[in-house]
DNA sequence: GGGAAACATTTTAGGCTTAAAACAATTTGG
DNA sequence: CCAAATTGTTTTAAGCCTAAAATGTTTCCC
């Protein structure tokens, strides 16, 4: 436990769990901090992505996807793994297989599945961007030391851990 | 600077910046776990929010900016506030004002500028569910210590100058 | 075998989001 | 003063996204 206290109003703990409401600005805070950072990042990169390539930010991130996945991925493997909606990657596989990114076909032995992958030509385009996306991140985060992005990487790992416990206390 | 080097394969940092391509895995690895973290969080509360108030996430964030300025705010400063296209606040707007949660008049001293407010409808059910949404987060990073939350608050305040001088570099 | 449950995907209806163009009003600099 | 630039908002076109219902398929298990 800290020195000091985070909570100036609280003398006496046992006072404490019933009758005052708890402060929770400080998490509140965080979750927004947390929310603008994304925000900022993700909308640098999609302006980006757009305007080098000409790609919007979830087929980038779907193909990303595929590129690790040689043998193709099934829809619902990509749905839990982007964290989107089926029905969003419906829309989504289904454009870029329009444009000739990806390759769909059904499962010999499931004829529920369908499996999805990078064609030729999608895979050439993915690894093209890939590579300056990757300095776009690094530019992105350049001010951080070393030493800031391990801790970064520690505590967001405790943040997601934190989180998925309470969403499965609320969805058991 | 650390004792141990992350870039293993660097010998002599006279030959890296021109021939060898920078390792940028750990950023990238950083930027994927943010946004991880930043989508389960934002689809927990996206959820609770629909449950327990029929309401979406968008129409909570701009009640919750109208909250902070009693005498209202233009739609620029809004947009700016929330990080969105000016066109999105013009249609969360509609429906808000539409439901009886906003009232939008135009500005007496620049015809141009629509200043919007919460009603008095709109100001009472936002603090309804701002009190319980920040239960919610406070639930959602419980597991964090207080001295995690402000080393990560820490953390991010710097991430987000390091991005805004990343895209001010590019867009000055 | 056959019905119930589980699963994978698509469809539906509605809302959110963006970039870019269009429009309207104000400010600015010659 | 007045044309040009700027500012604030809306419109447009396209795509993204969700929750819930519908559809088709497989598995379970009695």
């Amino acid at each position: 436990m800290p020195a000091e206290s985070e909570r100036t109003e609280m003398l006496d703990s046992e006072t404490k769990a019933v009758e005052t409401p708890e402060d929770h600005a400080d998490e509140l805070r965080l979750w927004l901090r947390l929310l603008t950072c994304t925000t900022l990042i993700e909308g640098e990169v999609r302006g980006r992505l757009r305007q080098r390539f000409d790609v919007t930010l979830p087929r980038f991130d779907l193909m990303a996807q595929l590129d690790k996945a040689p043998d193709g991925m099934t829809l619902s493997d990509v749905s839990k793994r982007m964290m989107v909606s089926n029905g969003n990657v419906t829309g989504l596989v289904e454009r870029l297989v329009e444009s000739g990114h990806l390759d769909r076909r059904t499962s010999e032995t499931d004829r529920r599945v369908q499996v999805i992958r990078l064609t030729k030509l999608g895979r050439a385009e993915f690894r093209k961007m890939a590579a300056e996306h990757e300095t776009w991140i690094a530019d992105l985060f350049a001010e951080l030391s070393p030493k800031d992005v391990r801790e970064l990487m520690r505590l967001l790992a405790k943040t997601k851990a934190s989180a998925q416990k309470s969403a499965a206390r609320r969805r058991p």
